[in-house]
RNA sequence: UGGGUCGUCGCCAAGUGGCAAGGCACAGGGUUUUGGUCCCUGCAUUCGGAGGUUCGAAUCCUCCCGACCCAGCCA
């Protein structure tokens, strides 16, 4: 992934679409002149989790603004808050920022390089008389902060003089008072309707190691007194931000103002929801946690990292992101268009190879014991430049379960007894007899092929209505394949029963692994993270647990399967 | 009942006073050695609702309804 793939991409869905609000307010700035005409954004993770889908929204929004209007983009931690920031999430974010494309330069920041300079914001702000150091504890700030329709009152200590303010400031800095003794808020107004405005606390108190600063500092900015102030810093043009932080803005501009430093523009936009999942931090935190799935990058998960292990490509994801569009409603995404990114990107790309997920063996009567034939089989219908391979073929085979039905309904046209149908690049094959077992389930069946038919086509014109792929019994690799299904029963898992939460919605067969799968033995040279297609089944990725003796695929996505809407209208009859 | 936003097809989403783009999903049909791909076709007389202004309104005005965010020393 490049800036030219992604600029690629940008453009292809602009000729169809249109501009979104965003882009349409920063063409106009340029227009003007506004900041010389020049863009520059940035990207602010805190890190205390992994980054997801949600993210990946905000972050192809202003990586792209920068790449298709000759900007810059920063990547900033915000880590002001020492009790939730990990090391380990800070490098896993920076790979996941790698792996979408995004090119950061040398401008890798953290909000933590600027505490001594938000301290002497802080300082200057005391002077103005615009912050003060107040007593109350967290409760009392509560209840002085008075309701969404009270307004609050108060705090007794609002009114210290400015000498007293900057001493206890000063003292809280060199750890004279103990954690949540004191804290330092701005002075704004208690009765303000914008609940934000109602003095906020910029600097509490707090004994704890930071992963980049240590022990330096006892006292931490809050994110509030930080994050425009921050973006102020490094000139970013447009601070791009979700919906949430509308209320803020207004407490951002109050503190660009009183500081008199460059004023971004701040512009808000809906975050994304994705159908049957969920995305706040904190619930996927507890997915993983709990141990609903296993670890941030399983593939469940609508996390960077766990897309990427199910087989998702940074090019489908952008081309979704890019498709869904940005505005300021609600949304909830329906996940069948992620799906369909992916299938139309690996449909051109993925080599094809067959393999059995639920085999059947099929033991071909008239075919020698001993004969091995190799026959050709194209890799990728779509890319003639992805060449041919052999596949071999011999006496016994493997076909999958769901190909056979000994007592098929009408629309049904793969094999069952007496019927013909075709083996991919291979033979006609047609099933003479049922082999079963005590219980009476097929665990067999004796077949004949047509020797006239090599290649798939027979002499005289005869037709046959299914084509199915197989695996020759004895070349056979043996595997394990992961059938993946949506992580949620529900559309919005959050809709959930009366004194339940999301988690009561968590499907339980979201995961079937398949340990008797039978792949070609081409696929013996596929690597981690590669993705094919498994004809007639789907997408799949070659999965990092994989070792050399057994491979493991992930199932990124099936393939469009008009049979299944077959049965399921045929149920419904 | 305070403040901030949002409501256009099942899901996204254009549209900014001149007569409802596009994508996904869905439904038909054609091609096909993947029931895949590809190719056709269909899919909002109507824009949360009601009034009003105008020759003309999804777009302007008024009122109403619904949804979301805010009462962390989280971000």
């Amino acid at each position: 992934m490049d800036d030219k793939k992604i600029l690629a991409i940008l453009t292809k869905n602009e000729e169809s679409g249109s501009k979104d609000f965003i882009r349409q307010i920063i063409e106009e700035d340029i227009r003007n002149k506004k900041h010389n005409g020049e863009v520059h954004t940035r990207f602010p993770p805190e890190p205390n989790g992994f980054l997801h889908i949600g993210h990946a929204k905000a972050i192809c929004l202003n990586y792209g603004i920068a790449v298709q209007y000759g900007g810059k983009f920063n990547l900033r931690f915000d880590d002001t808050n020492p009790i939730k920031e990990e090391t380990k999430y800070v490098d896993a974010i920076l790979e996941d920022m790698k792996w979408l494309g995004t090119n950061w330069e040398d401008r890798l920041f953290h909000a933590s390089d600027y505490f001594p300079i938000l301290f002497d914001y802080a300082v200057k702000l005391i002077e103005k008389g615009k912050a003060y150091v107040d007593d109350l504890s967290a409760e009392e700030i509560r209840e002085y902060r008075g309701t969404l329709t009270q307004p609050g009152k108060n705090s007794p200590f609002r009114d210290r003089y400015i000498e007293e303010n900057l001493d206890l400031f000063m003292r809280m800095k060199k750890g004279e008072f103990a954690e949540g003794e004191k804290t330092l808020r701005a002075k704004i107004d208690m009765a303000h309707p914008n609940m934000n405005m109602r003095d906020p606390v910029m600097y509490r108190i707090m004994f704890k190691t930071h992963h980049r600063t240590g022990d330096e500092w006892c006292i931490y900015p809050t994110y509030d007194f930080t994050h425009g102030e921050s973006d102020s810093i490094e000139g970013i043009t447009h601070s791009l931000c979700s919906l949430e932080f509308e209320n803020h803005r207004p407490l951002y501009n109050w503190f660009l103002e009183e500081l008199e430093i460059f004023h971004p523009q701040q512009i808000e936009f809906a975050r994304l929801n994705l159908s049957y999942t969920v995305m706040s931090k904190r619930k996927l935190i507890m997915l993983v946690e709990e141990g609903y799935v296993n670890g941030w990058d399983d593939p469940r998960m609508p996390t960077i990292s766990g897309l990427r292990r199910r087989g998702y490509t940074p090019e489908s994801i952008w081309d979704f992101l890019d498709r869904i569009g940005m505005a300021k409603s609600d949304n909830l995404v329906d996940y069948a268009l992620l799906e369909h990114c992916i299938r139309e990107e690996l449909n051109k790309t993925a080599n094809r190879y067959m393999a059995v997920l639920k085999p059947l063996k099929v033991i071909i009567d008239n075919y020698p014991e001993e004969k091995t034939e190799e026959l050709e089989a194209i890799n990728n219908p779509e890319d003639e430049s992805a060449g041919t391979r052999k596949v071999p073929f011999s006496k016994e085979l493997y076909i999958e379960q769901d190909d056979f039905m000994e007592d098929p309904p009408k629309k049904f046209y793969r094999l069952a007894p007496g019927r013909e149908v075709r083996l991919r690049y291979a033979y006609f094959l047609k099933c003479s007899s049922v082999v079963k077992d005590e219980k009476g389930n097929v665990v067999e069946l004796r077949c004949t092929y047509d020797p006239e038919t090599k290649g798939g086509s027979a002499p005289d014109g005869r037709k046959v209505k299914a084509t199915l792929h197989w695996v020759s019994a004895k070349h056979a690799l043996d595997a394990e394949v992961r059938l993946y299904d949506k992580l949620f029963v529900n559309e919005n898992p959050n809709d959930a029963s009366e004194g339940r939460d999301f988690r009561s919605n968590i499907n339980p067969h979201s995961l079937e692994i398949l340990t008797k799968s039978k792949l070609e033995p081409a696929l013996t040279r596929v690597k981690p993270g590669e993705r094919i297609q498994f004809e007639r089944k789907g997408y799949f990725c070659c999965d990092t647990d994989s070792t050399k003796e057994r491979p493991v695929f992930n199932r990124t996505v099936t393939l469009k399967d008009d049979w299944l809407k077959i049965q399921r209208a045929m149920k419904k009859d």
